[in-house]
DNA sequence: GTATCATGTAACTTCATACGTTACATGATC
DNA sequence: GATCATGTAACGTATGAAGTTACATGATAC
């Protein structure tokens, strides 16, 4: 089964306007998530429309957040991008009149529903500024270890 | 998204088994799935291979469970029809130096695992029996509908 | 023993949809 | 008005489940 990608994507994108400080254009982001400017204007229609990024036309225009990471929860992202689909199994036929599809859609139409829930529970619990941060101490780690490196060297 | 739909297809296909009593051909579980007999070879196939059914050729010959259905879990059957994609959602790569995409695959990737383990576990707490007797209780309920019907007239 | 019935399987088509790409319009800034 | 950026339509590409056709294999009835 092919896998959406757009709330990975489009998460990338945010941290790295966060990071940036000014406006980041539709072909740096692309660059940055190794995919086409048009798909990030695309998903980023999403995000505009829910007030969450402002975009700005010509000269020093671009991307930026609208409102502060620490408010921001994945769960309203994921709403923003389209709120793919969560599961990737499904039912033959929703509307069954034959009383065995009506037990198997019941049994997994729970667990699905269930999965779901948790899925949309997991993702409002975390903000964005959470993963921003996150970055950040992966970034200091990661200087860090470069410098004991040139340490080892010298 | 499209989604995969041979857990739901072939616990259907589980059901009408049990409910014969005596081998049942892929024509007639196509019949009852409104699906082609290949596509209920192809997704059985997979069942017989973990000894969940048998198939037997020639006059009288067709599908039969193999195993006692008390004993056997959804999340047998699952993995019998190939483990198919839980999560409709992933990254947009897999082995990513950058360290946005890391805290992003991180924190996705956590989320993920524990919606596709509370999925399994689910499907591991229920037994095809299980199903059967919800099967025979709809049953019931709606003969009796029936037979209310019948009586309202008279 | 052969006609029939059933599975086994390969090969192909169909369909949905995320993603990629091209092209051009619109609007903002220098 | 030249340039830079977004906005969007239109079309192409790729993937994988599901559907379909065709034929081989094996079991049973007669």
């Amino acid at each position: 089964m092919i896998r959406d990608s757009r709330l990975s994507s489009v998460l990338h994108g945010l941290l790295h306007m966060i990071g940036a400080g000014e406006p980041v254009t539709s072909e740096q982001l692309a660059r940055a998530m190794a995919t086409n400017p048009v798909v990030v204007r695309r998903v980023m229609a999403g995000l505009r429309e829910q007030g969450l990024v402002r975009s700005e036309k010509g000269h020093a225009g671009g991307w930026t957040l609208a409102r502060d990471p620490t408010d921001i929860t994945l769960a309203e992202i994921y709403r923003a991008v389209g709120e793919p689909t969560i599961v990737a199994m499904g039912h033959r036929s929703e509307n069954p009149g034959c009383l065995v599809e009506q037990a198997v859609n019941d049994a997994l139409g729970d667990t699905f529903r269930e999965v779901e829930a948790l899925f949309l529970k997991r993702l409002g619990a975390v903000t964005l500024d959470v993963l921003a941060k996150d970055f950040k101490r992966r970034l200091a780690k990661h200087k860090q270890s470069l410098e004991d490196q040139i340490h080892a060297i010298k």
